[in-house]
Order: structure tokens, then sequence, then C-alpha cells
DNA sequence: AAATTGTTTTAGACTAGACTAAAAAAATAT
DNA sequence: ATATTTTTTTAGTCTAGTCTAAAACAATTT
């Protein structure tokens, strides 16, 4: 499998956990940045080796072998990145493009042994699941900061958006996985938060408590 | 830089090592099991991005500037090497074909931090030299088995051939980084050589003895 | 010095993956 | 129901890197 196939599969993968419907063509020619055209060429490509299941105008989604591709991807991507901020001592808004290009490796070998000497980590550090040799996920409940009630207090344990811009806006807010988060008003007119962060208080936006994940 | 031109910059790097002269289209083609046409394809794209010295029909030679690219790539294939072997705990017939991949990763920081990570090694598992991150080489004095005289005792420090085939042939042997090493007679008929490594006494061809480094 | 052999380069073709522009199909609006 | 807009596909072009076959050059032999 090259590169670009992979990039393809992982990206239908993100699409299809939060769209249940078939994923069109211009929803991953944007994901990845790419024109529609050359996505209707990896289609065709993928369908043909059985990855995917396409039908011509009406959108594509992943083969039990395309989902299992797929898993081993984001397995790879999650297990770097573990490595890389555990290990290497990479803070989290470093790593994405890091293991953007780690992921590609190949060899289950290294993978499973890299997986060992992390200890089989079930999240990666930015609380996301990592699937196991076999691809199974344990499920981790959570939700989204908010959807808290006021007074009610909960630990970070994973973001939404991973982007680089956020990661370092948490820093700066001495927001972690792990930290104790406590609402202490939610202000109905523009739906921001009122926080207290350890000892902290701090004022938040709807935008960044959608997208902080709580247990 | 892209995967093929780095692999082509390493291996004019490693005939470099061995032969002072300029180094011929052929020999390049050879190394890397392409065809000769291709390698002038190469040749010309490297040359005018300064990378090499290269004339028409008189072979190849590196620039400061591929040097020290070459460099980079033999550096990232050596710690990579080192991490997989003393971290994840390959043996070190296994690790070659995964440093090939390893080693395109792009990224300066992650190399100097899995450096420092590894507690910044200046020789990998087969005994060669680790360029630091300016390009330094600690030279490692260090001669072949097959010049040492009778009697004469030494620590292997290191292996020419670092193929699969041999490297496996030693583990064998129970030959290794460290293992002290007698000639207890040399046979002039075949040149082979009657050896004491640790306790064990064993016989090994001229072949042999000149793949292994002693000090 | 000419002929033969071997090496290297050129010319042209191929593939993967991207692109643009145009055509076809589907969805939406009137 | 027809017209318009949006989405998707097709057709054809481009680049990087490879290849084969032929031509050009270099080295060796006679």
């Amino acid at each position: 499998m090259t590169f670009s196939e992979e990039n393809y599969l992982k990206t239908i993968y993100h699409l299809m956990a939060v769209s249940d419907a078939d994923i069109s063509t211009n929803a991953i020619a944007e994901k990845m940045e790419t024109k529609a055209s050359s996505v209707t060429d990896m289609l065709k490509k993928l369908a043909e080796k059985e990855l995917v299941n396409y039908i011509k105008y009406q959108g594509v989604s992943l083969t039990e072998k395309g989902q299992l591709a797929a898993k081993m991807i984001v397995r790879k991507h999650r297990l770097w990145e573990t490595f890389l901020v555990e290990k290497l001592d990479f803070s989290w808004d470093e790593v994405h493009d890091l293991a953007e290009q780690l992921e590609h490796i190949k060899s289950e070998k290294l993978i499973n042994k890299l997986d060992d000497f992390l200890g089989n980590p079930t999240e990666d550090p930015h609380g996301d699941a990592i699937p196991d040799a076999s691809g199974r996920i344990t499920k981790i409940e959570k939700q989204l900061l908010s959807e808290l009630e006021k007074n009610r207090v909960g630990i970070c344990v994973g973001v939404k958006d991973t982007s680089s811009d956020f990661l370092k806006y948490l820093d700066k807010q001495e927001i972690a996985l792990g930290s104790q988060i406590e609402i202490i008003e939610k202000e109905s007119f523009d739906s921001s938060f009122r926080i207290r962060v350890g000892t902290k208080e701090i004022t938040i936006s709807h935008k960044i408590a959608s997208n902080i994940y709580i247990k």
C-alpha cells in the first residue's frame, strides 16, 4: 500500500467516525486539501483492491478489510505520538505532523514492539483511543465540557480539536490531560463558561468548551 | 529532498568512502539495483541542486553540501538502528531494512531528541560511527581480524559486512560486539583461522575473519 | 591507428498521482 | 416539471522516477 492510499483510507475512516452515511468525494477532497477529480481516481483504485465500497455518484465507505487497514494506520499514528511525547519529551502540539510521517513505516513487528515499549497504552497524548494489534478499541466514556452542568467537576481526558493552535491555547491556560475542571458559571448570553482549572479561575468561549473532553 | 534523491546521495557517500576516485554511473546502478540510465537522470538532477559534481562520462562526487546531506541521512539511519536494538530489543540482523525507511523521516528536532534519548551514542549496533548533529565523525581505530597476528587478543568492535546472513552466522558462533577473540592458529593452506571466542574454540574462514573489526 | 568491447547518455515510453477543463449526473429552486 | 446550481466523473495534461533501445563516447585489444 502506498503512502497516498494510506492517507485516503485514514481520511475516510475519520470521516466515517462522525457521519454514519456514505462519504462524499468532496468531503474527502476538502479534508485532504486536494481536488475532487484526484479523489475519484483514488477511489476507483481503492475499490479495485476491495478496500472501499464505491458506487459512482453515491459516495464511499470502507470495507471490513479497509476498516482494519485504516485502524492499523491510526494505531501507528497514535503509538508514535505517544512515543514522541512520553519518551522524547515533545509537547502535544508538536507531534501530529511527525506522526503523519511515522505512521507510514511498514513493519508490524516494529509497531508491536513499540507498543510493548510504551507499556501498551490505550490512549494517545490527546486522549484518543489506540487500537490494539487486532484493531480492537477500548472505548473511553467521556463528554464534552460544554455539556456539563454548573457546579459539576471533571477531569480533562481528551480534546476534540487536535490542531496545534488549540493545543497551544490550552497550554497557555494550563489545561492538560488530567487537569481538574469545575464549572463555576454558564453565561447564557454568549454560552461562555467560567471555570476553575486547578486553583485558577478563567473564562472560556463555547467553542473552547466544546472541544474539551471531560470524565 | 525526495526519498529517491536521499537514497542516491547515501549510495554515493558509501561508494566514496571506499574508492577515492570519482564514482561511476554503473557502480551506483549496481549498488542500487537500478539501471544506468536512471542513474544518469538523477545525477543531472542532483548536479542541478549542487549536491554533486557531475561531468558527463567522467563520474560523480559529492559537493560539500551533498556530503553534509549524506552524513545526515547516515546519522539518522544509525541512530534509528541503535534505537531499535537498544530500546525495542531487535537483533542486529533485523534493523537495516527498518532503518532504511526511518532514515527518510524529515525532522531535525526529532533526530536530535532521539540522539539525546539514546545518550548520544558514537557507534551503531554494527560498530559504525554515528555522525553528530554537525556531521562530525569520531573515528574509531580498529583493524580487521584477518590482519591480526597469532596469539594476539582483541575485542570485536564492529563488522564490515552488515548483511543479515553474516550477522546471523556471527550470532550462531556467539560473536557479538564486545566479544573477546584470540587468534590460536592461522592456517596457511586456506588462510582460515582457529580462534577462541570466550571459552569456545572455533575455526573461521578468511572471508569471515576479514569482515570482523577488532580493537 | 583501427576495430572491438564496454560504459554512459539520450530519446522516447510508462506508471502513479496530481491537476484543469469539460461533460454528466444529482440536487435544489422556481 | 423545468431550469439552475452543485457535485461528481471523465478526458487529457503534467511531473518524478523508472525503464528499454539506440546512439555516443571511452577504453582496450589487435
